[in-house]
RNA sequence: GGCGGCAUAGCCAAGUGGCUAAGGCAGCGGUCUGCAAAACCGUUAUUCCCCGGUUCAAGUCCGGGUGCCGCCUCCA
């Protein structure tokens, strides 16, 4: 089976070969450093944590380039708004976006590039595309003439004709052509700037990545990411100037990711309607986010949603209360080597088709919902065989299933805590979301375990009601009372 | 106005023309339990927004509606 990848420039999955066998080089657009991350980046960047994670369980070597920029009219505002410097800025909210994707579990990119680290490659690149006549300069400012590159609209399906017809563009009497685009401009008072042979001035967003892409990952690479805002104009310029530039294809796949919505709506800092990721990991574990993000298939939008999240929860708790159950076994001191039983060939088998459909969804455009199936159908075969009377698999074969269940986790970035640390810190977020104290409800449930033993089933049934009431559910098991919130 | 996407059970959601339309959440019935919870078993879409068409066969392909969303300005 070979993986195959939904295209955007084409719109259709391909067969997914890198172009050296073995290698695969990723270049996914980060964040402008100006403030915190929301829901949306979190999207972006599990989606694409996932897929490297995959691309190197299946055994490739990957680079992954994701990118900061450092130097932007937004960041620029903000230091001017705060009195502090850009690069003061900058250097915080990278800080804190690392932070955030720390906690997500998103494993750090091979390359983390700021644009303010490439001043020199871009400049060289502008010189380049004004030498090839695909830039004019212009009081300081240098523009990308649109019309003078062929493929111009490729990825995005469009065409400069077409698009005038609409004309939502700015105007902007130094431009030849509307869709021109900035590559660099000249620097007011107070902005930063840097040398240049056009005078002091400052690279335009686009400029950054098809310098930094190229300085990582060589003229083509493999995949190249971001989320679907930014098809057009971001890459469909980046395409411009690269191409423009070298006279080779930028990126051979592209790859990119819908977006998360709040009540239908696109979650954007313009619309006020997002959630920092921060915001949200005070009240659910980081897990739940990523499960809740990885539930719907990457392309798709995801409606952003209190009652979603807490879903997910649900969905997360049943992972974890079950491999909670495969430690204990472990724990339990039954020897791993017991004689082999007779369901140990069936267990085996699902074990097996696990792994298999695992890899077939990922296969098909990473397609993590359908494997969270998969993974969900593993639990409940695996819980069945835990819920027999009469044992009949044998430990050794349940602890395969763990491995099992553990090893597709770690791609998808789930199961990475111990289960009673998990389920304890879920249990006790959950009750403080609620008010409610810890402390009172052990107190109540050491005085209906006085009362149980006194076979004083009446108060005891009081306190379990009352307690569920509060979203307390009581665990009886032979020796000791557990509790969970609903 | 131009370009593109989506519509599957109460909710979320997968579905690559062909076995009984995954899975999760919620609900209901049962097993287990002193009673419960968890877990397990069973159950909840004769049907995939509507209307046509292609095909031996369509949720899946084509055409036309309707509704929602996105990009075209910064945006993951």
């Amino acid at each position: 089976m070979t993986l195959r990848i939904y295209n955007t420039q084409s719109r259709k999955k391909e067969e997914f070969h890198p172009q050296e066998e073995g290698k695969v080089g990723i270049y996914v657009c980060g964040i402008t450093a100006y403030d915190f991350c929301h829901v949306g980046h979190a999207r972006s960047a599990v989606v694409f944590d996932v897929i490297t994670r995959y691309l190197r369980y299946s055994g490739s070597d990957v680079t992954y380039v994701k990118n900061f920029t450092d130097v932007d009219d937004k960041i620029i505002d903000k230091a001017g708004r705060e009195q502090k410097g850009i690069a003061e800025i900058a250097e915080l909210y990278i800080r804190e976006h690392d932070e955030d994707m720390g906690k997500l579990g998103v494993v750090r990119p091979t390359f983390t590039p700021r644009a303010t680290e490439h001043i020199d490659g871009m400049i060289h690149l502008v010189t380049t595309l004004l030498e090839k006549g695909l830039a004019y300069p212009m009081d300081g400012d240098v523009y990308y003439s649109v019309e003078r590159f062929p493929g111009y609209g490729k990825l995005s399906g469009r065409n400069i004709e077409e698009m005038q017809a609409g004309a939502r563009v700015d105007v902007n009497d130094k431009k030849r052509n509307p869709f021109d685009f900035a590559l660099w401009k000249a620097s007011k008072e107070g902005e930063p700037w840097w040398e240049s042979p056009w005078g002091r001035g400052r690279p335009w967003w686009h400029l950054e990545c098809s310098v930094m892409s190229q300085r990582y990952l060589g003229d083509t690479f493999d995949i190249h990411g971001g989320g679907e805002d930014l098809i057009f104009p971001h890459h469909e310029n980046e395409i411009a100037q690269s191409e423009g530039a070298t006279g080779k294809t930028l990126a051979r796949y592209w790859v990119h990711n819908g977006f998360v919505r709040v009540n239908n709506e696109k979650m954007s800092k313009s619309l006020g309607n997002f959630f920092t990721i921060r915001d949200i990991l005070e009240q659910f574990d980081p897990e739940v986010l990523r499960f809740f993000l990885l539930q719907s298939h990457y392309r798709s939008p995801v409606d952003f949603s209190d009652a979603a999240l807490s879903e997910a929860r649900q969905g997360m708790n049943r992972f974890y209360s079950t491999l909670k159950a495969l430690k204990d076994i472990a724990a339990g001191g039954t020897a791993i080597a017991a004689e082999p039983a007779a369901k140990d060939g069936e267990m085996t088998a699902q074990i097996q088709a696990l792994r298999e459909r695992f890899v077939e969804s990922m296969d098909d455009d990473f397609n993590t919902a359908r494997a969270i199936g998969h993974l969900f159908d593993a639990v409940r075969f695996i819980n069945t065989a835990l819920a027999e009377k009469k044992p009949g698999v044998s430990p050794g074969i349940l602890l395969e299933g763990k491995k099992a269940l553990l090893e597709i986790g770690s791609v998808l970035g789930f199961f990475l805590e111990e289960p009673d640390t998990y389920l304890r810190r879920d249990r006790d977020r959950e009750a403080a979301k609620r008010g409610l104290s810890i402390a009172e409800i052990e107190r109540l449930i050491a005085e209906r375990r006085a009362a149980r033993a006194a076979k004083a089933w009446q108060r005891a049934d009081e306190i379990r009601k009352e307690l569920a009431g509060q979203g307390v559910l009581l665990q009886d098991a032979s020796d000791i009372t557990t509790w969970a919130i609903a």
